[in-house]
DNA sequence: GTATACTCTAAACGCTGTTCAGGAGGCGAT
DNA sequence: ATCGCCTCCTGAACAGCGTTTAGAGTATAC
């Protein structure tokens, strides 16, 4: 044992076991993550998670604590994702443009991914009491990553002077985007999953909702100059 | 037996018998409720329910087919009240200030009773399956009932030249209406229950975000010449 | 070769929703 | 008054859940 040596370096053994306890890890997030998905929470129960990635039950433990810090861990990375994926590639220096843009990305990935999407965004509160882990290494749920996305974009817009007079705290107008984004999103998701031939037809496409919202906010938010041409 | 006459009045007992099933009914109900709304639905258990209401855990399948059945039965009911709270005492002929008070009871309760609020109108899909038992008896979803109630007092705005003349369809309005609100209560209900001093005080309290929101509304649904005096 | 550290498993625990055979007791008919 | 019926309710049981733990098995370190 080279104990002497305060932090010596990780022999070849160490790093293989390293690896291989990542790649198991991985393994179970990914089974998990699909089942979850498709089947909803409380649907799959680790023993099924067990089987899908051939191991026992009780292994599950040893990669994490409990079933809810798996599941946590899965919205941990996916929260990362689709951040990443509404600022991808952003060359747009209109702030405005940039909110519609990242509006209807949003509500596309959402709308493709249901369950996903509810179980990112609508924890019921069961999995959220422990929510430390969540909080820690700098991350904060993603409705707040969203929001503060947000914000930086509003408070670009404010200071280019686009919006009316009457806005000026951009967390405020990021929160009501957001809101009305966010009750769209679940308006559409709830339709689709409920809905199968119900009442008079007076059902709506998401995309003219999304169209309405996004005149709506145009038309509330932005100076009559600062508004795009059609 | 008096089988002979089609349908016979009913003898006494079977009266008894028949408000005593009814009230027990109310009983569980009302225990059950009062359980789901403080803990949330997959931390009440029936046998807690039925420790409540001091029967036995079998007693209750005599009333509710299962867990789900006793949870949808109850809401139900609730989202009757809630509806009928909403359209309370209207006297206002203006349908746009009608729609703001509705806004404002809407958003009062949801955020006095999160809980319920998720309860009703976030579901996990889990109990949605079987839920025809929710649409039959004329019961559609709140969410349909609330999109339905909206529709007719819009229809009535745009009938009343309110509105831009670009917005001609009330259902389109009406879930953009629906959308925004939801959205600002989920918000609300989300950051009070997960947050407790989290990061920087960029908070703002629910009625700045709720102003903004009706602010924005209104610029942006209602003609120049129809908006409120101030 | 022996000791150590680690991984995985099988079995068990207490809990859950749910079912069911059977006891208890009031009711209507004889 | 007695008999059979019908309803309500219970206690025990079942399968499945998340979770814990003692210990077998194996690769590493000395």
């Amino acid at each position: 044992m080279n104990e002497n040596i305060a932090e010596s370096q990780p022999s070849v053994s160490e790093l293989r076991r390293d690896r291989e306890r990542a790649e198991l890890t991985e393994r179970i997030m990914d089974a998990a993550r699909e089942m979850f998905v498709r089947e909803g929470y409380e649907a799959v129960t680790l023993r099924k998670i067990a089987l899908a990635v051939q191991y026992s039950p009780g292994t599950i433990y040893q990669y994490f604590k409990d079933k809810g810090a798996l599941v946590r861990a899965i919205i941990r990375r996916d929260s990362q994702d689709l951040r990443e994926h509404l600022l991808e590639e952003f060359t747009l220096e209109n702030p405005v443009e940039q909110l519609v843009e990242m509006a209807r990305r949003y509500a596309a990935w959402g709308i493709a991914h249901p369950n996903h999407y509810r179980l990112m965004l609508v924890p019921p509160p069961a999995w959220a009491e422990q929510d430390r882990e969540l909080h820690e290494h700098q991350h904060t749920p993603l409705e707040r990553q969203l929001l503060s996305v947000l914000h930086v974009v509003v408070k670009n817009a404010i200071e280019r002077g686009s919006l009316k007079a009457k806005y000026t705290e951009p967390a405020l107008v990021a929160a009501t985007l957001w809101a009305g984004i966010h009750g769209a999103v679940l308006l559409e998701i709830g339709m689709a999953t409920n809905d199968r031939a119900l009442i008079g037809g007076t059902d709506t496409p998401f995309e003219a909702r999304f169209n309405t919202l996004k005149e709506v906010f145009l038309d509330g938010f932005l100076k009559d100059e600062a508004k795009p041409a059609q």
